[in-house]
DNA sequence: CCCTGATCCATACGGAAGGATGATGGAATG
DNA sequence: CATTCCATCATCCTTCCGTATGGATCAGGG
């Protein structure tokens, strides 16, 4: 915003000069608008380009990726988080097991309670809606 | 382009009626610029959205597809395809013949094939490592 | 015409997955 | 201090998954 005051003053200045510099070589006043409305909306292109890009960037993002408010409403632990992506790179339960260095029971019952919370009954399922949630990658 | 020119004409011809009106109130000149170079700076705005956005969609469409070649090279048949799909998809073999009016053990047989020509043993597995070839999407 | 591959189906078996239930210890919260 | 949640492990049981094996049909290529 102070960039913007900065550059109309600096604008303004310069048309006035321009002005007083060629106004007697009778500039008509619909061609003066028509320089200003010009000028004024090249600026406005790039104050838009600057401005919008910046949103678009992050809006953009946040396309293949996690979404960390979906991970914390979804009310899934740590633990059922790890489970969880390791499910979705097709390990079986002993193979996680085995990478966390817990016993297969647990990791039953992690699986277990992270299907009761995701609100699904498979495996392929849980990958499928943690994905569409963007819980996981 | 043409839109922009019509505008234009429009706004530079209320321009002119305003200036009518209100220039015996002694509008200085500098307000009349600013007004101009205000109102055009939002019109340069609005059409650096519409145009960027155009070109931002196209950037960001072409992510999370599948890829033709990869599928051919694959060397999945059309039903193993299919089957592989559904599976992504979360849903149970029984599920998966219902849909495609098949028996249990014809989707099983297609799983089995698909399984050895994605070189995996698990479904999940078989569902990441199509994901990861762009087989599937 | 035979062979191959795709699609379809069946039976049977072993193993993995999922559900039910219960138990323990630790950490955090009120 | 009691409660609650998490993480851990266990056992029993059921269902699903994957494999093996075998067979049927049909289309296309050699």
């Amino acid at each position: 915003m102070v960039v913007y005051a900065l550059v109309l003053a600096a604008v303004v200045a310069t048309l006035k000069y321009v002005e007083y510099r060629f106004m007697v070589k009778s500039l008509s006043t619909e061609v003066y608008i028509g320089v200003v409305a010009a000028l004024f909306t090249g600026v406005g292109v790039w104050m838009g380009s600057k401005l919008i890009a910046a949103k678009k960037v992050v809006h953009v993002l946040p396309d293949p990726v996690v979404d960390d408010q979906a991970i914390r409403s979804s009310g899934l632990s740590a633990r059922e988080l790890e489970v969880l992506q390791l499910m979705a790179e097709g390990l079986s339960n002993q193979e996680i097991a085995d990478k966390l260095f817990i016993s297969l029971p647990t990791v039953k019952s992690h699986s277990s309670s992270l299907y009761a919370k995701l609100e699904v009954k498979r495996r392929t399922e849980a990958v499928h809606k943690a994905k569409s949630l963007r819980v996981i990658a």
